[in-house]
DNA sequence: TTGTAATGATACCATATAAGTATCATTTGT
DNA sequence: ACAAATGATACTTATATGGTATCATTACAA
């Protein structure tokens, strides 16, 4: 089980190296050479990176990405949600008709708790954060 | 992300419905009458469960599982590595050779505090705790 | 002693999601 | 005009989950 799937840590790795670089500009070539991860599936992530506001992109010869926020709010639960969906862990697991688990089903508690720990902490991880700066 | 699969979902129900019967057997037949589950996914568990040593079982005619421990003993944590292997949330995101995770990842530092977390909620319940016995 | 109802063991299939690739169109600097 | 970049999007592959099927074995009971 884990928590990030490959897209989110691949972005999370881009987007640190951007921020390290900003406000130079990024290509996938860039990335594919000093990160070496699969580059069209990069391609991909930062295509939905820029759609979703978190780059700038230029387009044509020497185009690439930028940051086009503060790594100050760029926040670990809305990459989770942009490539995951949003964080929850318990989508019931009793499953309707066989149990009340509307109310009173206590591991589905339990879940809930657990994703309400999880998810306070992740809401606390930004980009800045993960960088040190 | 469900942080319980199916079957480990179903070991529960099944564990917590031979609770309420014990120290009645209970069969397949019997589960699927009252909890409607995929009968032969069920049979499956609860075959793995007893060679986890969770249940008891008899064959032949009237056979069936019984519980063979006492539910304050059986954890969560404990069904959950069984049908799903221990659990872990972030088995390196930050692959080898393209980052010294080992040490200093920050990224890899707060999956797994939260892993710590969660699993330190986890190993709280048993079947005992679940059953509010 | 034979039929039936149960588990033991295990191989198989189906489906969904994640991971990754490929292609064509468009833009832009030289 | 060409090359190097992104935009858009369709396609393929790999893996894990969820679920079935089958044959063997055991035991009760008529």
């Amino acid at each position: 089980m884990n928590l990030l799937t490959r897209n989110t840590d691949y972005a999370v790795r881009a987007l640190i190296y951007m921020s390290g670089k900003h406000p130079e500009r990024v290509s996938t070539a860039d990335l594919d050479r000093d990160l070496h991860l699969p580059r069209p599936f990069m391609r991909k992530i930062l295509q939905i990176l820029q759609k979703a506001g978190y780059l700038a992109s230029v387009k044509g010869k020497n185009g690439g990405f930028t940051l086009a926020k503060v790594p100050s709010r760029i926040h670990l639960t809305e990459l989770i949600a942009l490539f995951q969906g949003p964080v929850s862990m318990g989508d019931c697991l009793f499953r309707k008709k066989l149990c009340d688990c509307a109310d009173g089903c206590p591991l589905r508690r339990v879940i809930k708790g657990i994703e309400a720990m999880a998810l306070a902490r992740l809401k606390s991880v930004t980009l800045a954060s993960l960088t040190g700066a």
